[in-house]
DNA sequence: ACCTGAACACCGTTCAAGT
DNA sequence: ACCTGAACACCGTTCAAGT
């Protein structure tokens, strides 16, 4: 992958971790990178192709991220919390496939899928990590959910506090 | 308020619930209503008015309509839970400050300002009925990021299964 | 009071043209 | 192989003009 393809999807990235689909130009994204934003089509054809790709590498990243903290830490719900507890708010991190799970019905085929595979990915680990589908399903929802609230209020805490009863479970659990 | 205000606003929110503030536009809201363009301009001076006054308008109707449940079904997380599940996907009647607070940083001011007023109201409402803090937070999370998830997957029931134990702990609760 | 058309700088996309 | 400028139909917004 060539240098100016990486700039452009980490510029692409940034950028939809705030606003999602609708939150980038191929303009801005062309001066952040320091071509024309004709050149940005050469090397993704189409705005579709371009978030797709973003979001295909975030899903790849996050997938080996979590693996390495199971190796420290043997207990899903703690890892899973805290990896998402690191796109809150500061610094704009806010996980893509949040913003644009959200607005999921109005995204371009390809893009959709990307996220999907995304969520998916996640409730699969959670499952193989020995949660049932519908104990997956909750803690997952709890975690993006309180990125969303958290977001909204921008208040970081609220993260924290929404999931404090998630990680005391898991206390007990453990204990 | 006119007739053609509240068909505006109608129009703007059923495609805020599809793909948020970036989802719609002026043009296509015009024909949806059968004027022109810059004939909106007239009734929203501006996008960010607009979209704000749907909000605005959302945030009410569901104060409202929660109050009308929690009188025939004390358990507020029950209420809570029935009312965002009412939308989700099916009919494209996704939660229009779910959709928007994922993308909040990136919004206009005024409507940012909504977007977690309506959050506000929703905590506020679940603290008043007697949840803590801290368990409200967790409340307001599961049953958002369910629908984020739901939504993402294309698929209603994994709401219910992220919000199965939700149900069944109050059931334990009350029982 | 309410609507309109024309204009502005923006957007994604295409394409012929350059190196 | 990679970049560019010009063009297209779109976007939010403004405004002078109509009724």
């Amino acid at each position: 992958m060539s240098d100016v393809k990486t700039a452009i999807m980490d510029a692409a990235e940034r950028r939809m971790q705030l606003g999602g689909f609708g939150g980038f130009s191929f303009r801005e994204i062309a001066a952040d990178v320091g071509i024309k934003s004709s050149s940005v089509h050469y090397h993704f054809p189409t705005k579709e192709n371009l978030a797709a790709a973003v979001i295909r590498r975030w899903a790849e990243e996050t997938s080996k991220s979590i693996d390495e903290q199971l190796e420290k830490d043997p207990d899903p719900v703690r890892v899973w919390t805290k990896a998402f507890r690191g796109t809150a708010l500061s610094e704009g991190r806010m996980c893509p496939c949040t913003v644009l799970g959200a607005a999921s019905r109005d995204l371009p085929p390809e893009v959709a899928t990307e996220v999907k595979g995304f969520f998916k990915m996640c409730l699969d680990k959670l499952v193989a990590a020995g949660l049932s589908a519908s104990n997956a399903a909750e803690v997952l929802s709890t975690i993006t959910g309180a990125l969303v609230v958290a977001n909204a209020l921008g208040d970081t805490a609220a993260y924290d506090r929404a999931t404090a009863d998630l990680l005391r479970q898991r206390d007990v659990a453990v204990a």
